[in-house]
DNA sequence: AGCATATATGCCGTTACAGCTATATTGCCG
DNA sequence: CGGCAATATAGCTGTAACGGCATATATGCT
């Protein structure tokens, strides 16, 4: 079975949950917004699914997929311990640039 | 260049970052802590590099390799919006599971 | 039953990637 | 200068992944 994260690597994929936020969709829905085809689509949808970031439910010849999000966890929590970090960096970063703001002013 | 997130996709670099998360080492300490050979060690170091997650310091022979965290605010900004709703589910099944134990308790 | 709609699957070609071995590069030291 | 140590690069290979087209499957409608 393939991680969360190289289920996340394939940016259709992620395209394909950032609509599912809004709500179920059918996989029609979906094909509209990609640019691949409904049978890419699939199959994205069924990697996702193996994964299980979604889950389908049926409603008569078509399907319905919604988003089930707790697998991201596992990818928050990797993240977790770098979180300060860059804040830290961005933080740094921010006072550079306001020291060399303070700099030209008393150009 | 590849996406952050295709970058993280392979376990291997996310475990050398998780090693430089405590300092920067060189290519060598790092070459032992992952069962595989030292070119590879070398190349997924250069695929960091690209997408700007590493930087290299020379000291002698030996290269440091530090950890550059930036990038992974992209991940974590994508991220967010899913994180309350994991959470939202996590705390649904929370309620559920003190649910049966209530249950067990008045047995 | 027969056709239309919606979705999944099978098959194929192409490309990308991870791993390895061998070799080049760079710097140190005797 | 010659050789060792550390790392990078090149070349090769197997595998897996993405995409497309054609086709199968399932459901609804008339």
């Amino acid at each position: 079975m393939a991680s969360t994260f190289a289920v996340l690597a394939d940016p259709h994929r992620r395209q394909i949950l950032d609509v599912l936020r809004d709500g179920e969709r059918p996989v029609n829905d979906l094909v509209d917004g990609l640019s691949v085809s409904q049978p890419t689509v699939s199959k994205h949808l069924k990697v996702l699914r193996d994964a299980g970031l979604v889950e389908v439910r049926r409603d008569a010849q078509r399907r319905l997929y919604r988003l089930r999000p707790g697998p991201l966890a596992e990818v928050d929590a990797w993240l977790a311990p770098y979180r300060r970090m860059w804040e830290d960096s961005l933080d740094a970063l921010e006072r550079r640039l306001d020291v060399i703001g303070r700099e030209d002013g008393s150009r």
